[in-house]
DNA sequence: TGCGCCATGATTGTATCCAATCAGGCTGGG
DNA sequence: CCCAGCCTGATTGGATACAATCATGGCGCA
């Protein structure tokens, strides 16, 4: 029972953070606080509140007597972020495949399916998100999974890029990562789960690296 | 040219921060709004976005309609940020060690025998931190050394409740580990210096959980 | 024609005031 | 005597009003 957020500054914080994700307000657009207040039906104390709010979590950009951007990332930011997600993300991972029920590793493998059959970039984009982020949920590091879905936010919008570009044919990288992913998942294979999500995180980095097009 | 912040609310978030990392706010102190305002002779506004910026960078703690708090950590919570800080400051110092100036290096060698020869506790923890966060300064990644910097604000606190504790009979260890690392800085041996400093974090994190009576 | 300056409007930052919420003590009943 | 419920004070959350700042465009001058 948490459904309704108390606060008016939570509230307009999740909705423009969920307009950010859709890619509703795109990379670079200012945002007005009267704009939002008056979308919102308050003032704009909470507007202020929640875009501060949204800039700790690297979704928005804020200069003083200026105004609020969406974040724009250019190529060395999003591969500074993936180097980072390197390190975490696998340490994340490997202590959770040692505590994943059976019920967690039968999920994941039909998300695992479920994302070599979702022509839709949307639904792509989801599906693999929840698939790397449940893999972790049994790590019980609430600070790294935090950070770790922070990064997920903030790329959100480049991974939409890049995965537009590359097309549905592009994806047999992924879908065959997942699978070797899995098989260790299975296996209990805390090392080699950890191995094999570095190198899918740095393939996937070295590829957006290359596609100069999408900054 | 930065002498003076423009505005209010990061003036009054600047304060807090130095009073919480000074000790002079200890974990755990309640922060009234209005207490602050007449502190600093402004209104409630700026006090409430300084506030949130220090929540999001982890030193208060918000509890809505209740009030702010000087951010207390357990146990669990030291021992996961110590825990990644064993992944994150390894990267920042294996990217840093090739690009250091012989200057740097003079620099770095120079803290490690200051930090030798600081009885006194805060020059001890302060020359501590500056000989790490300065290690890693050509790292050229942005991100990764506002997130270590972070770490080291939110643990300033218990770091300075364990050193107080151990005394400076109980830092051998460290002096020790220093001097391996600065040979290791000084070969440009970016395994080894990686390596030594992950032992280094990792022997700090053990012995801090140990220290029960700290938190 | 091109450059620099100033005025003006729009937008953000802050102050003050009011409403909503919570904690603690008090009272009355069982 | 103890507990439930309310009431009150204190404190935070939000709305409105005002001040400070910045960007844009027009004007004058070289």
């Amino acid at each position: 029972m948490d459904g309704g957020e108390a606060l008016s500054s939570g509230r307009v914080a999740e909705a423009l953070r969920q307009a950010i994700l859709t890619g509703s307000l795109a990379p670079g657009s200012r945002i007005r606080q009267e704009e939002v207040a008056a979308r919102f039906a308050t003032s704009r104390i909470p507007v202020r509140e929640a875009l501060r709010q949204l800039e700790s979590e690297g979704l928005v950009t804020l200069v003083p007597h200026s105004g609020a951007w969406v974040a724009r990332l250019d190529r060395a930011e999003c591969v500074e972020i993936y180097r980072i997600r390197e390190r975490l993300e696998p340490m994340a991972l490997g202590e959770s495949v040692g505590a994943l029920t059976p019920e967690d590793i039968a999920e994941l493998s039909g998300l695992v399916v479920a994302i070599e059959n979702a022509p839709d970039v949307d639904d792509f984009l989801r599906l693999d998100r929840d698939f790397h982020l449940r893999s972790y949920r049994r790590a019980d590091m609430p600070r790294l999974m935090a950070m770790i879905e922070r990064f997920w936010n903030t790329m959100q919008q480049y991974r939409r890029a890049y995965t537009v570009l590359i097309g549905t044919e592009g994806r047999w990288a992924v879908h065959h990562e997942h699978r070797l992913l899995m098989e260790a998942i299975q296996r209990r294979d805390r090392h080699g789960a950890e191995e094999l999500l570095r190198l899918h995180i740095r393939r996937t980095r070295r590829e957006l690296a290359t596609r100069t097009d999408i900054f």
